[in-house]
DNA sequence: CATGAATGAGTTTTCATTCAT
DNA sequence: CATGAATGAAAACTCATTCAT
C-alpha cells in the first residue's frame, strides 16, 4: 500500500469513527453530512469522496461496526453453553454497547432495506445461537417444548422495547438494559423453564 | 348545521382522511404539510387554518383514531375474562388496523413528548386489562406464578416487533398480525400456563 | 338614519376602537387583521367590508383618532399665552396619550404618504401655536432671536424621540414624557430665554 | 489567500454590498433574503452559507459600516475643539453618508436589543465628544449654563428627525441634512451661545 | 486526493384579501 | 349586510450533493 492510499485509508476511517459519535449522538437520520465533516475536521466534499452517499456512509459504517461487535459477542456467547450465562452475557454486552444499539433499534425501521437486511442477519446468528440452547434444554428436558424461534423473538422484541425506549425508561444517564436486566433475565427463565 | 359549518367539518375530515392516508404510506415523520395538501386538492395555506401546526395535525389525527380504537378494543376486550380469548380479539383487533399501527410503532420514539405520552397512556390502558387477567390466573392457579407486567411486556414488545419490521415480514400485501398471530397465541400462552 | 345604516355605523365603530386598542399595544405593522377581527368579535371578512384594505383601516383609525385629540390639544393650548405653560399643557396631554403616540413616533416613516401627510399637517397646527408663541416672545424681546421654527423642529423631534424610545428609556410602566418632562422644559426654556 | 479564500471573500462583499443596496432602497425590514440572493446573482442558500440568519447579516452589515463610519468621524472630530466646526464636520459626514443613516433612523427602533444596543452605544461615542465641547464652552463663559446632555439630545433628535422623514423633506436626489444644515448649525449655535 | 463554496429544491408557517353562503 | 373558509404568494431557513480550484 502506497503513501496516497494510506492517506485515504486513515481519513475514511476518520470519517467512520466520527460518524459513529454523531450516530450514537444523535442518531443517523438526525445528523447531517456537514456536521460528521466539521466533527471529523475534514472537508464537506471529502466525505463524498470516499461515500457517494450519505446512505452509502451509514451503510458502511453500521456494517463495520456491527461486524466488530458480532465478533465480539460471538465468542462471548460461544463459551456459555447455559441459557442463563448466555442471557448474562448478551445483557452485559447490550450494557456496554447500549449507546449504539438503542439508536439501532430505534432506526432500523427506517434505513435502507438493503443495510436493514445486513444488521438483521447478523442479529439473526446471535438469536440463533440463543435458538440452539433453547432446542437443546428443550431435549434435555429442562425447558418446556416449545418453539424457540418464537420464545427468542419475545426476549430480543422486548430487549429491543427497552432499547427503543431508552429515553423514556432511562434515568439520568444511568442504563436501560442495566435498570431491567434482572426482570428481563428472571422473567424470561421463568417462562421457559419447566416445573 | 348550516352549510358553512358542514363545509369546513367536510374540509376538516378531508384533511384528516388525507393525512392519514399520506401517514400510512409514507410515516408521519416523512409526510410534507404540502403534499397532503396537494393531495387533498386544497391550497396549502387552509391546512393550517384547520391545524395551526404540523404537529397538532399529527396529534390530532393519531388522538382521534386511538380513541375510536381504544374504545373498541376496550369494549372487546372487557368482555373477555380469559387470556386466550382476550388475545384473540386483541389481535383480531390489530390486524384491522395494522396500516396504522405498523406506522406508530416506528415512529412512536420520534415523536414529540406530549404525543408518546398520549399514546403509551392509552396502550398502558389495554397493557392493564391483560395484566389483570394474568393476575387472577395466577390466583387461580392456571398461570406460572410470573410478573404480570414483564410478561404483558414481553408480549406487547414481539407484537411490536412484528409491526415496525411489517415490510420485511409481510409478503405481497398481506398482514404481519395475521401471519405471526397464531404462532405468538401459543407461545405466549405455553410460556404462561402452567404444566 | 335606518337601522341597517345605524348597524353599519356601530360595527364600524367597533372596528375602528378594536383596531386602535390593536395599534397601541403593538402598532399597526405588527397588527394583523386576524387579528382585530378576533378581539372585535367580529368575522374577519367584515373587517374588509368596512375598510377595503387594511391601509385604508390604517389612515381611518389614526385620522378619526388624530382629529379628535388635535381638537382638545387645540382648545387647550388655545388658552395658553406663554411658553412656559403651553409645554406645560402640550406634555401633560403627551403624557396621557403617550401610548399612542409612542407608536406613532416610531411607525410615522413607514405609513402611506397620503396618512403621514395627514398626520404631519394635524401636527402642524400645534407646532404653529407654539411658533406664535414664541414669535411674541421674540418680539417682546423676553427671548432671543431664533427662527421659531427651527426652535419648534429641535422641541418636537426631541419629544418624538422620546416617545419612539420609550421601550428604551422608560422603566416598568412609567412614562417616558413623565420621566423627561422637567429636563426637557428647563432646557428648551434656558435654550431660548433671553439672559 | 488564495483563489477560493479570494472569491469566498468576493462573495461575501458581493452580499454585503448587495444587501447593503437592498437595505438603503427598501429599508432593513422591509428587504427579504431572496431579493438580496436574486439581485446578487447567487443561489439563496448561499446568502446563508455567508450568514447564518438575516439578523446576523443585518447586524454585520451594520456593525462593518458604522465602525467605520464611526472611526472616520472620530478622527475627524477630535480634530475640533469648538462646537461650529464639530458640528459642519458631523454634518458634512451624515450628508455623505445620508442613505444610510436615514435607513437607521427610522428602523432603529424596530431592530433586535442587541443590534440597537450596539447602535446606540457608537452614537454614544459621538454624542459624548460634543457633551465634552459644550461642558468646555460653559467652562469658558462662551456658552450658556445648560445640560450638556440635554442640549445633545436636542441636536441629534432633531437631526435623527430630518434622516427618517427624508422622504417628505428632500426633493429629487438632493440630501436632507444639506438642506438643512445650514439653519440646524445657526439655530443650534444661537440657543447654546451666550449674549 | 482534498477542499469548501455554491447550489436549489424543499421545509413549515403567515396573512391580506376574496367570495360563496 | 355579515360571515368565515379558502386562497396562494410570500417568508426564512436547511441540507445532501456537485465541481472548480
Amino acid at each position: 500500500m502506497n503513501k496516497r492510499t494510506e492517506q485515504k485509508q486513515n481519513t475514511r476511517q476518520l470519517i467512520l469513527r466520527t460518524a459513529k459519535a454523531c450516530f450514537i449522538d444523535k442518531g443517523f437520520l438526525e445528523t447531517t453530512t456537514a456536521e460528521i465533516a466539521s466533527r471529523a475536521e475534514i472537508a464537506h466534499g471529502t466525505l463524498f469522496l470516499h461515500f457517494k452517499t450519505k446512505e452509502i456512509l451509514i451503510v458502511e459504517i453500521l456494517d463495520n461496526e456491527l461486524e466488530q461487535v458480532n465478533d465480539k459477542i460471538q465468542t462471548l456467547i460461544a463459551r456459555t453453553a447455559d441459557i442463563s450465562s448466555a442471557l448474562k452475557v448478551y445483557l452485559d454486552f447490550l450494557e456496554r454497547e447500549e449507546d449504539l444499539f438503542s439508536v439501532l433499534a430505534r432506526e432500523l425501521p427506517f434505513y435502507p432495506d438493503a443495510l436493514r437486511g445486513k444488521i438483521l442477519f447478523r442479529e439473526a446468528i446471535i438469536r440463533n445461537h440463543f435458538q440452539q440452547i433453547i432446542k437443546e434444554g428443550i431435549n434435555r428436558d429442562e425447558l418446556r417444548d416449545i418453539d424457540p424461534i418464537q420464545a427468542i423473538t419475545f426476549l430480543f422484541s422486548t430487549l429491543n422495547y427497552y432499547l427503543s425506549m431508552r429515553k423514556i425508561f432511562r434515568e439520568e444517564q444511568e442504563s436501560v438494559i442495566g435498570k431491567f436486566r434482572d426482570k428481563v433475565i428472571k422473567t424470561f427463565l421463568q417462562l421457559i423453564e419447566k416445573g
